[in-house]
DNA sequence: AAACGCCGCAACCGCCGAGGT
DNA sequence: AACCTCGGCGGTTGCGGCGTT
């Protein structure tokens, strides 16, 4: 059989340690070291699991440890990890000298979490959120302007095209830019598709011409602040294609971009070479930070940003991720031309249009 | 001054892989 | 081989502090 358990459950303390308890477990670690906690509670004299005393040392006792707030370096560097690695807080640790996993997680979830939400930023995939405004904008601007050529076939498969985080991405940085920059940023992006292994993957023309199409439709659609009830048809149709996409998608496997094991790891699986040649989301033109610990096999992260400082990618995220005052700056994701009207028009839309059945968390 | 609600963080919970019995 | 603990991890909870009404 197996050993005996670890701890008797019943006069295990738990809650708070008192200043005693963590006198007693560092001079018991401090004359003979960690490790062994099992018995370690026992032979400190402390009526504790050997794994609260564990957890007691490594997040808060230990000499080691920085304490206070984060800097901006480190924040950074947390989100820079955090957008290769994911929720592996013991291995963004593990670059954040002093700082604990629990710590990081802790002042992930509380601000930096809170902070890329605000600034239109999915944090699990750390790319811009699904742009409903533009897409609703388009819709909505075409019930408002009838005599917009507006061909639904060309929709769908933008729409479609769409579904992929990465194109969307792309796109949503495009439609953002001015006319000039958005002609620099597809012939960047065709100069830059030799290097970038996501792009290698995908038809390029084809990728290209959809983006020169989706672009071409934002540019030609003006701006409207009403929609008409006569117009639901068109909207049925459109979420239907959505729809009819979306469920393509979900029993596809091995479309476009892969779908890991969870829907909580709903990640585009060329997210990470994605990022080498996407613009910077969270830093208007802030140059690569030289304090931030290299990448081994995620070299390529560092120099990801350096040919696009020159976009305006302000407009994509108008607020710097240190903002001092988040909460009140205003996002791009919101259009800064959008009228609250508008906001309202679109809210109208993605509240009674969209079918239940289509989990957008599913995306987001 | 009291009540209330929000926020941040320490600590706990539950799961997993590795390895011991 | 089966069963168990250990150590580690990520997710979640609950409490205390703080600001607002």
């Amino acid at each position: 059989m197996g050993r005996v358990p670890c701890c008797d459950k019943n006069g295990v303390k738990k809650g708070p340690w008192t200043t005693e308890e963590d006198h007693k477990l560092i001079s018991f670690i401090q004359l003979h070291g960690p490790g062994n906690w099992r018995s370690l509670p026992k032979n400190a004299g402390l009526q504790r699991c050997g794994k609260s005393c564990r957890l007691r040392w490594t997040n808060y006792l230990r000499p080691d440890i920085k304490r206070g707030r984060f800097s901006f370096e480190e924040e950074e560097t947390i989100i820079q990890l955090h957008s290769i690695l994911g929720n592996k807080w013991s291995a963004i640790a593990a670059r954040l000298p002093g700082r604990t996993d629990n710590e990081i997680k802790n002042y992930w979830n509380t601000h930096i979490r809170k902070r890329l939400l605000v600034n239109g930023i999915d944090p699990v995939t750390h790319a811009p959120r699904l742009d409903l405004l533009d897409l609703s904008s388009i819709i909505s601007s075409a019930l408002c302007n009838p005599s917009t050529l507006l061909n639904l076939s060309t929709l769908a498969g933008n729409t479609q095209a769409l579904l992929n985080p990465n194109i969307l991405r792309l796109a949503t940085t495009l439609s953002s830019l001015k006319q000039e920059n958005s002609d620099m940023f597809l012939q960047k992006l065709q100069e830059n598709q030799l290097f970038n292994p996501l792009l290698q993957n995908q038809d390029v023309p084809a990728l290209l011409s959809q983006l020169r199409q989706f672009h071409n439709l934002v540019q030609q659609v003006p701006a409207c602040t009403t929609a008409t009830a006569s117009t639901g048809g068109f909207i049925d149709q459109t979420t239907q294609v959505m729809q009819a996409n979306v469920e393509g998608f979900s029993s596809n496997p091995t479309s476009t971009f892969s779908c890991q094991d969870s829907p909580e790891n709903f990640v585009p699986s060329s997210l990470n070479e994605s990022l080498v040649s996407l613009p910077n989301f969270y830093c208007n033109s802030t140059p690569p930070d030289p304090t931030v610990p290299e990448l081994g096999e995620y070299s390529g992260f560092q120099s990801a940003n350096i040919g696009y400082q020159n976009f305006s990618i302000d407009s994509v995220i108008s607020t710097p991720l240190m903002s001092p005052d988040p909460l009140n700056s205003s996002s791009t994701y919101l259009n800064s031309s959008s009228t609250e009207d508008e906001r309202e028009c679109y809210s109208r839309f993605l509240k009674f249009e969209i079918p239940e059945s289509l989990d957008i968390d599913d995306f987001l």
